[in-house]
DNA sequence: ATCTATTCATAACC
DNA sequence: TGGTTATGAATAGAT
C-alpha cells in the first residue's frame, strides 16, 4: 500500500521506522475511530513508540479507566488485583529473554561453544561473517570521510586500495568459486554440507595440482 | 475502499454493522500487529462490540497489564494504585539490560551501525575476529574427531592442510607483522589508531615494492 | 510536510 | 460466516 511492497519486519532505518510509526499510528487511530461511528463500539487504543512515548486512542463518550473495568469484567483477566501474577510472569519472560540473548552473545563472541553441533557451528559462522561484511562497509565510509579530510598520504592510499582489492576476492571471488563446480571431488557429501565456511572453499591452487 | 465509498455514520442495519465491524476489527488487529513489528511499538488495543462482545489484542512480548502500566506512568492518569512499582521497576532494569544486549547483538551483526564512531566500530571488528578465532579452534576439533572416523580422503585432507596454513599465516603472521617495525611509513599516528584492524595489516607484498 | 504510484482493506455481493 | 471482486484508502518512497 505504497510505492513498493514492504515484509512485515521491523524496519533497520530508524527514520523510516519514524516516520512509518507517525503514519500508521495515524491510520490504526483513524480505523479505531471509525469503527466506532460506523459500528457503534467502543475502541481503546494505547501505543508506545520504540522510544517509548505514549500515544493512545478513546472512544468518545467513554474513558479508558471505564473500558478496562469493562474489559476486567468481561474478560475475567484481572488487570490490577492480581497484577502481582502477570509482574513476576513478565519478568520471568524477559528475564528468559535475557538469558537467550547473552547466550547468542556469547556464542557470537566464540565462547560456550563446547555444546553445539557442527551444523550450529556453521550458523555462527555464518553471522560472524555477515557481520564483518557490514561492519567493513561502514568502515569504508569513516574511511572515506576521513580521507576527504585531506591528510591521507600517496603512499597510505595505494596501500589501502590494495587491501581492498584483496578483500574483495577473498570474500566474493572464494564463495564464487566455491559455488560453481567443484562439488565432483567431495567425496563425502554429508559431512560437505556440515563442514566451516570457510574450508569449504576449494580454490584451485597452483601447488595443489602439483600435489596429486 | 469497497464497492462503494461510504458515509463514517453508524450503519442502521444491523446485520451489516455486525459484518463491517468484524471485518475491520480484524483490520485494525492486523494494523495494530504490524506497526508493532515493523516499528519495534507496543500496541493495546481494546473493542467492544456494540452488542457488548470484547476483543482485544496486545502486541506480544508484554501484556495488557504491562501497557497499561505504562500508560498511567507515561500519562499521569492513575488506573489502579502503586503497590506493583518494585515490580515493575524491576521489569524496567531488565528490560533495560535486554536493550543493551540487543544493541550489541544487532551491532555484532553488523545492524545499526550508522550512529558509531570509528573507534567503537573498531572495537567490533576486533570481538568478531575474536569470535571467528574462538570458533575455528572449536570447528577444528570437531574436524578432528570426523577425521579419526576414517571418511576423509586423501586429497581433502591435503586441501585442508594448506588452507590451515594459510589461514595461520594470514592471521598470526600478519598481526605480527603489523606490531613490528611498519610504524615509520604511518604519518598521522593519531588516525592510524583507529584504523580499521585489517587495513593496519601491512604485509611486504611484491608488487607494492614495485609500486613505489 | 507533500505528493503519487502502489498495495491493501473492504463494501457489496454470493 | 466465509469467499470474491471492484473500488476507495492507506501508505512507501520520493521530493
Amino acid at each position: 500500500m505504497g510505492r513498493g511492497k514492504i515484509e512485515i519486519k521491523r524496519i533497520d532505518n530508524s527514520t523510516n521506522r519514524q516516520v512509518t510509526f507517525s503514519k500508521r499510528r495515524a491510520g490504526i487511530v483513524k480505523k479505531a475511530r471509525e469503527i466506532g461511528v460506523l459500528c457503534d463500539a467502543e475502541v481503546g487504543v494505547v501505543i508506545f513508540s520504540s522510544g517509548g512515548k505514549l500515544y493512545d486512542y478513546c472512544s468518545p463518550r467513554t474513558t479508558l479507566s471505564r473500558i478496562l473495568e469493562k474489559y476486567q469484567n468481561n474478560s475475567g483477566k484481572i488487570l490490577w488485583d492480581e497484577k502481582h501474577k502477570s509482574l513476576s510472569a513478565e519478568i520471568d519472560r524477559v528475564k528468559k529473554e535475557n538469558d537467550n540473548m547473552q547466550i547468542e552473545l556469547r556464542h557470537l563472541k566464540g565462547e560456550d561453544l563446547n555444546s553445539l553441533q557442527p551444523r550450529e557451528l556453521i550458523g555462527i559462522e555464518e553471522a560472524l561473517q555477515n557481520g564483518q561484511t557490514n561492519l567493513r562497509d561502514k568502515q569504508m565510509d569513516h574511511w572515506r570521510i576521513h580521507r576527504r579530510n585531506g591528510k591521507m598520504l600517496e603512499d597510505e592510499h595505494k596501500l589501502l586500495a590494495f587491501r581492498m582489492h584483496q578483500q574483495d576476492l577473498e570474500l566474493n571471488g572464494g564463495i564464487k568459486e566455491m559455488e560453481s563446480g567443484y562439488h565432483q571431488i567431495h567425496h563425502d557429501e554429508s559431512f560437505t554440507s556440515q563442514m566451516p565456511f570457510t574450508f569449504r572453499v576449494l580454490p584451485n591452487q597452483p601447488n595443489l595440482q602439483r600435489d596429486e
